[in-house]
DNA sequence: AAGTAATGCAACCGCCGAATG
DNA sequence: ACATTCGGCGGTTGCATTACT
């Protein structure tokens, strides 16, 4: 059993844990001017800081790094976002690179506060991006037009509907979209994994 | 105004793969 | 070939804030 790189209840070195203070952003931030993303496991001793590695580089990828955006989502990210989930899934890190300016734990919090809400109220299934067949014809009809309109051409030849019974044997009908290469290609995304 | 629930987000946890000895 | 270390990733947690009753 590997012990891991990094245990917070076991190093005696660390002893702040939670929120970061000014001072300690302060302090990353000059380590980092000064000498560059240098390794890891050894910045926080050198830059008199009482932290592990990681929680450092957590801290300056997602927080300090001067080329981030922040701030709210325009709606062109989320679109995004959901085109880049529907090819990709989960992969936070993947999504994230085609964001200028945005970190992968900002996207991954965008998505499960507001993307996929907004699509469980569509009647988007936001894991698998199927629509499902409770919603009404018309709307249905909305969501197909959407996804016409996020790059997936001609989709009703890829519609499929599939019966799922869930652990408490409820019963469900879902409509299902698949999109091949080509369609993948009419996203022009460039993706590369 | 006070209490409670819901929400958003920063940070932690544990796992994995690559690099290294 | 194997063990160890490290960086990176996705899932999850917990706290602060906001909305609601």
């Amino acid at each position: 059993m590997r012990k891991p790189s990094c245990d917070i209840k076991l190093d005696k070195n660390i002893k702040n844990k939670g929120v970061w203070s000014k001072q300690e952003d302060q302090k990353l931030i000059d380590y980092i001017n000064k000498h560059g993303e240098v390794c890891w496991s050894t910045l926080p001793q050198a830059a008199g800081l009482l932290r592990c590695g990681k929680s450092c580089r957590l801290r300056w990828m997602n927080y300090l790094r001067p080329d981030l955006k922040r701030g709210n989502f325009g709606e062109d990210e989320e679109d995004l976002i959901v085109k880049l989930h529907a090819l990709l899934g989960n992969r936070w890190s993947l999504i994230a690179g085609r964001l200028p300016g945005r970190t992968d734990n900002e996207v991954k919090n965008f998505w499960n506060s507001h993307i996929r809400k907004k699509l469980i109220r569509k009647g988007i299934d936001p894991n698998n991006h199927s629509v499902n067949h409770k919603i009404p014809p018309l709307q249905n009809q909305i969501m197909f037009n959407s996804l016409k309109y996020f790059g997936l051409k001609d989709i009703s030849k890829n519609q499929t509907t599939k019966t799922h019974v869930d652990n408490d044997d409820k019963v469900s009908n879902a409509t299902s979209i698949e999109c091949d290469n080509d369609d993948i290609l009419d996203l022009n995304l460039e993706l590369s994994l």
